[in-house]
DNA sequence: CTTCAAAGGACAATGCCGTTGTCGTAGGCT
DNA sequence: AGCCTACGACAACGGCATTGTCCTTTGAAG
């Protein structure tokens, strides 16, 4: 076969399926986010996404080269929705924290797409913009070039590392996910305070706690630390 | 079936499989670290395991439930491997600084397993010790209870999160690894001051920067965010 | 209009995968 | 010595991504 994906500007026909579906990248890509935000993680599979687009599996592969090429194309849609309508307001804490926030919020709307994209330096354009706007948030705030860089890069890392994280946890099947909620709430609260007196005496904290998310109050933290940078300076 | 699996303890027959290996969980561990450090995550089969172990797939199930019971227990072997040795000193500070960078180089030590261990919670012996560890040394400190429950959720996230994203860069093949890099080298390096102002002015530091990882300066202002927290009370 | 190359959807097959029902053997207790 | 059953082995099931091949349909050229 060696090569079927034909780009998808240079594409003439449009020949229905069976059952009456035109494809298309888009189309493709689209039904792709739709699946994962409907039926979850596991649900994004080749035969899946077929049925639902009402087309043979196989067919897919005219427009991807494989499920990893159709990942990213998932993923780059992700980077600029992350951004989507985001102005800077002069507040420096207040601009990351919106970005970091941002940057979370909008790989956990789709976490199949972000365990993969969540890692990668893409270089692309939307990256770009990116960093452009937190470097400009940081300088603007007064921080010296060094040290806005060293911020910037424990900022964006923590977003990214947390969103994937986060993300993670909820691409895992539903039964893991239940399971690893459960260590929290059975598991560690039944430790006896003979030999987990730390844990037997916050058991119920931890419980409440570890249900959501480390990130927000983490970003908190950044924030704090880098505002006292910047008072020291 | 319903249920195969016998718990480690209370094993008594040690039956050695046609090949010869006499199977237990350690065993079953440690070939299964082995395989993922040589060949890469995807290695990690059931059956490709029952073959590294010279023993028929299905008898992994006297061990484990199901593969992700294995990963856990992978997982809870990293775990352990991090704490190895560790003291605590009495300067919560120092403490949780030697904890974070132990758990970030027990993971960097097999990048591939780290990937896939890194954002569970296995409910297993060496994870409820790091927790057990991590309270103590917030407690002692004077964090009331539910302050010591938020930073030790944000402390081991962010260890863990920052674990798996830098795994997952070691993890890539050198050539994608290089190309990630070359992106701040090369590609930032390039882009006018007319359109990125803020990446030209500090293209040299950013290429310098990105090259490590930030967790070690994010750890840090975690830390001293903490104290500024302590004092306040 | 008619023609006709090839785009692209469908089918079938390959070789993975995790998991489970079942069987027989041998380990170790009494 | 004899029994029970733990536990390793075998075989089979259904689902996965991917690919070789066929054949219908498209749409441009004449």
């Amino acid at each position: 076969m060696s090569e079927r994906v034909i780009p998808e500007s240079q594409r003439r026909r449009r020949r229905p399926t069976k059952q009456g579906t035109v494809l298309s990248e888009q189309v493709i890509v689209e039904t792709a986010l739709q699946l994962i935000g409907r039926h979850g993680a596991g649900a994004l599979s080749v035969r899946r996404l077929g049925a639902a687009l009402g087309a043979d599996p196989s067919s897919l592969y005219r427009y991807f080269h494989n499920t990893d090429d159709l990942l990213l194309a998932v993923a780059d849609e992700l980077i600029g929705r992350a951004q989507y309508g985001w102005q800077a307001t002069g507040d420096w804490q207040a601009d990351l924290r919106a970005i970091g926030l941002r940057i979370h919020a909008a790989y956990q709307a789709h976490p199949q797409a972000a365990m993969l994209a969540a890692h990668r330096t893409t270089g692309r354009e939307n990256e770009a913009r990116a960093v452009e706007a937190i470097l400009g948030v940081l300088r603007r705030a007064g921080f010296p070039d060094a040290e806005a860089v060293r911020i910037y890069h424990a900022f964006v890392d923590q977003a990214l590392a947390f969103a994937a994280q986060d993300a993670a946890a909820l691409a895992l099947p539903p039964a893991a996910q239940a399971a690893d909620l459960a260590v929290w709430q059975a598991n560690y609260a039944r430790l006896p305070a003979a030999t987990h007196p730390n844990i037997a005496a916050t058991a119920r904290l931890l419980a409440a706690d570890m249900r959501g998310s480390g990130y927000p109050f983490a970003l908190e933290l950044l924030l704090d630390a880098a505002a006292a940078r910047l008072v020291a300076l």
